[in-house]
DNA sequence: ATCCTGAGTC
DNA sequence: GACTCTGGAT
């Protein structure tokens, strides 16, 4: 069993280091909408990335914005079988538009089909209230969370637990919020930050640090990773 | 523990 | 053909 636990400095110095090797990554871009309905892309996104590629995503959103299915009052009142249609590349097609319209449902029937409204809520009930919604776990909570209403919460994913289990930090137990705590309890609020570190994290378990053949020998986290130097061997 | 399920990569 | 991808509900 691991027994180190990072120091604040050492989560520093990783975001440091891997924010200088590829910079700042354009995470959770917003396409379609820069004003009233960010709020809503990035939610949609949220909920239709969920175990898929940003690519597959990235195609439904376009096509539920070509649908003219574009906010919360248009999903909550649109065909289910125009949105199935619009979101089929995301792959889960049928339980995503079911997603989709349970959070616009409870947008337009207790928020005023305004988002400022929920993201107005502080931030222990807003995500009670987010993951009080179908289809809303806590990975995607946290997304909306941080991306969408702009308040501190950290990103927990798969990506980021196979980085801590492989630099062998210990985790209090196996669950999100061990693994969340993990960060949110050395690191200074900072929705800019967390957002950012979050986005690396996710860049170097898909492209160097991945599940099978990690590309150790070109890590720039290697020196501080047991698994990477056993790997070497 | 199983179901949902498209698209790219190996 | 199998695996992986910015999971969550039952």
């Amino acid at each position: 069993m691991p027994t180190t636990e990072p120091t604040t400095e050492l989560l520093l110095e990783i975001y440091d280091r891997l924010l200088a090797n590829v910079g700042e990554r354009n995470w959770w871009p917003v396409r379609y909408d820069s004003g009233a309905e960010a709020g809503f892309e990035i939610a949609a996104g949220a909920i239709l990335v969920q175990n898929t590629s940003w690519s597959n995503a990235e195609r439904a959103l376009k096509n539920l914005h070509e649908a003219k299915i574009w906010g919360y009052q248009a999903v909550y009142e649109a065909d289910e079988s125009k949105i199935v249609e619009a979101i089929r590349s995301s792959g889960y097609y049928n339980t995503k538009t079911k997603k989709l319209r349970a959070y616009a449902q409870t947008l337009v029937e207790e928020f005023g089909g305004d988002d400022a409204n929920l993201f107005d809520l502080e931030l222990s009930e807003l995500r009670e209230k987010l993951l009080s919604i179908y289809g809303i776990g806590e990975e995607t909570a946290d997304d909306i969370i941080l991306y969408a209403a702009k308040k501190p919460s950290f990103v927990m994913d798969a990506y980021t637990r196979r980085l801590v289990d492989r630099l062998g930090w210990k985790v209090a137990g196996n669950k999100y919020a061990d693994y969340q705590r993990l960060f949110m309890s050395k690191l200074k609020p900072n929705v800019e930050i967390w957002g950012e570190f979050h986005a690396q994290l996710d860049g170097q378990a898909a492209r160097v640090c991945m599940k099978r053949n990690p590309l150790c020998e070109s890590c720039v986290l290697l020196d501080l990773c047991p698994t990477g130097k056993k790997n070497l061997s």
